[in-house]
Formats: C-alpha cells, sequence, structure tokens
DNA sequence: CCATATTGTGTCTATTTGTACAAATTATCC
DNA sequence: GGATAATTTGTACAAATAGACACAATATGG
C-alpha cells in the first residue's frame, strides 16, 4: 500500500469500478480484467491498472483481478466496508424519493433519521420513518455521531441548514439544494442539481 | 472569441458559476469579480478569469463584471439562452420529483412529456403531465425532435431503454440508474446517483 | 493625480493521462 | 509434456492538460 496522498480525481472513479464489480458479481462473474472493465465503464484499461495500483498489487498478471477481492478492497479504502448513518433534511419530493430509495443498504448506508421544519409533515409517516422536526436536528446528529447528510431543502434555507448540520458534528453533504455551499475545510460536499448537470451537456448539443 | 476547443473540465464549471449569477442577479447585485464569484463557489479567482477568458475579454478591468452581461454571455456558450424540450423516462418516485420539480423552467429546460412502461401508471397524471406510454416514446422522441432526456428506471432496464432513446434521436442522457451506459460517442451522458456521490466522501471521515 | 481594485495573460509548476514493455500467467499446439 | 502463443498486470517514461502565480494594463474614486 502507497502511503503517499491519493489524488480526490482518483477517489472519484473508484466507486465507480466498484458499482460495476458488484453488478458483474451479482451476475456471477469471478474474474473481470482492466480491459473488461473499462469497457463497462469508459475509461482507459491503463487508466484502471494505474489507479487501482495506488493501493496495492490486487491483480494477476495473465488472468486479472479476481472480483470478490477488489470489491473487497475497494470497499476498505472508500471505508464502506462498514456501515454509515445518514440523515435526510428537508422532505420535499427529492427527500421523499430518497427517504424511500432501497438503494442505499447494499452500498455501506443507513438512514437513519429524516427531519423536515413544517409542523404539517413533523410526524408524518414517510417509508418507515417518521419525519422528525428541524428544532431537534443538531440534538439527534450529535447523541448518535451522524457524520453524513443529504440535504433537500429550498435553496433559500440551505446554506443555514448547512452551517447546523457542521455545527452539529457533520462532516459530508450531498447538497441537492441548487447552490453553492459554503463550509469550513475539512467538510466534504457533493453536488447534485439536474439543470447543472444537464447545462453540462447542452454545449455540446447543436 | 477563442476557436479553439475548449476542455470539459472548464465547461462543467460554466454551470456553477451561472448558477451563482443569476443568483446574485436575483439579489439586485450588478457587477461582481472573480474573487468574489470565487469566494461564492469555492474556485480560485484567476481560475474563474481564466476560464472566462476563454470566450472573450467579458470583464473590465478595475470594475470587474456586469453580471447581468456574464450571465448572457454564459447562457449563449452553454445553448440555454434558448428552451430544451425534456423527457423523463421513468415515473418511480425520482421520476415523479422531477416532474414537479419547478426549477427547470429558469434554467433553459422545459419537460415536455414524461414515459413509463406499467399500465397501472400509463394515463396517471403526475404534476401537469399524463404519464404515456413506453411504447410510443420513440415515435414521439422522433416527431418532436427531442434531444434531451432524463432516465429513472431501474438498473436492470437502463441500458435497453438507452439504446431506445439514442435510437430515437436523443443526444443527452441525465441518468439516475446506478449503472454506467454505455451509449455511442456523440451521446454525452451525466451520471446522478447518489450512492456513487456517498462514496466518493467516505474515503476521506475517519 | 495618486491609491486601490481588478482583468487578462505569459510563465512556470504540478497533475493527469497515454504509451510501451518486461514480467508473470495461462492456454494451445503438436 | 514441453514449447510457443496469447493474456494481462504494474510501472517507467513521455506527452498533454490543468492550475498557480505574478504582473502589466486599465479603470475608478476621492
Amino acid at each position: 500500500m502507497n502511503a503517499e496522498r491519493i489524488p480526490d480525481i482518483i477517489i472519484g472513479r473508484l466507486p465507480v469500478y466498484l458499482r460495476a464489480l458488484q453488478r458483474l458479481s451479482d451476475k456471477g462473474v469471478q474474474t473481470t480484467s482492466s480491459q473488461e472493465l473499462g469497457e463497462i465503464v469508459g475509461i482507459s484499461a491503463a487508466q484502471i491498472r494505474k489507479d487501482i495500483s495506488q493501493f496495492g498489487e490486487f491483480g494477476k498478471q495473465g488472468t486479472g483481478y479476481s472480483i470478490a477481492f477488489l470489491i473487497e478492497r475497494l470497499k476498505n479504502i472508500l471505508k464502506v466496508d462498514r456501515v454509515w448513518d445518514v440523515v435526510i433534511v428537508g422532505m420535499g419530493d427529492i427527500g421523499h424519493a430518497l427517504a424511500r430509495y432501497n438503494g442505499f443498504a447494499n452500498r455501506g448506508f443507513n438512514i437513519r433519521m429524516v427531519f423536515d421544519n413544517d409542523p404539517h409533515k413533523v410526524g408524518d409517516k414517510v417509508g418507515s420513518f417518521e419525519v422528525l422536526d428541524t428544532k431537534v436536528m443538531a440534538e439527534k446528529i450529535k447523541q448518535n455521531k451522524i457524520k453524513i447528510a443529504m440535504l433537500t431543502v429550498p435553496a433559500t434555507v440551505a446554506q443555514e441548514v448547512a452551517e447546523q448540520l457542521v455545527k452539529a458534528g457533520v462532516k459530508a453533504i450531498l447538497n441537492y439544494a441548487p447552490i453553492s455551499l459554503n463550509v469550513p475545510s475539512g467538510v466534504r460536499v457533493q453536488h447534485i442539481d439536474p439543470a447543472t448537470h444537464l447545462q453540462r451537456m447542452t454545449y455540446y448539443l447543436d
């Protein structure tokens, strides 16, 4: 294992490899090559070999990679060989969809609690969760030492809520609000904004 | 205007700048600087100046950038100075949320039709849309010359549906299914997968 | 008219990707 | 069963891309 700092761009590709490998594994495939994996995820074989080799020699010349082993290593590297508790803040349509999504469990995440500030929603059931009041959010997050939040509140309050989350100890925010969040260093943010993603593609259309 | 090919990494930042500028504009601000914009979006001022200057000299030394003008230029560059028709395929929770989301209209996109293959859903109303049968999807897309689709179907059928979309003339797909889509060159794909985004952050947590 | 602000860009440095190949493994052939 | 061909990794090296830095040139404001 190389002790040097790994560039974030490589870290960003690992979950994509992992997802493809898990899919292969589910189909019963035992072994793959950088070539095959590259074709699946649309990345050059050399790139994949180089990315993986940052963390050790996981492959075998002539044979390729054991899928089960590589999955195990990637999960360990990405720290998803454990289960992370996650909260969702904002029970609008997107919050609803995320709360009911069953794709988190086998990828290292457990939705633990969901919050909203609307008195009409607090107490409602969404999926298997009872909506909790944002007033008790900081307290609950601290109590349960939760480090990850998905933020699905309106843009107007997103920055403010993000600050509450950070203050309560959250270190990673998946932000669905269409604004750039400002957070202290040490806190990671990923942005999901469909319009932004679409605008990134229209440049290439006629 | 520079005629050279612009790197995709720069194109990817422009929608983020645009979003921040529109937010400033909504607040009534007239002028900004690379410095200020950089603080908002978390990118260095030099980077922003260089990105913008790829397309022309839009700023003024000593003063900064006229927000209205810069918005206009960025919209033009990203080709969102027009309105793009978009279809949504898959009326599960995420499809529902997108169909009812009102954040597309003022960012260059008009949801035109929504599809599902479930006979129980076809004919239902979702937001202001009547759910159409996937059987007529290719035909409708061709008829209306639609170039952009949001794909919110289960992973098991996502590749297959993507191929139908491409065959019908779609050139840009926003993919919510947790798989890497394989599409011909000339077709753009952006992936939105919350678990993948979360896994990109857990690496940095303790 | 001087102090301050701010752009656009040339230069340098760092990062990222591509290419090629030795080394190791497996498959095939006779 | 031994020789040969085909795979495939990990990495050294080269090329390409991206980002940081610095500053001349220009604008504004008292």
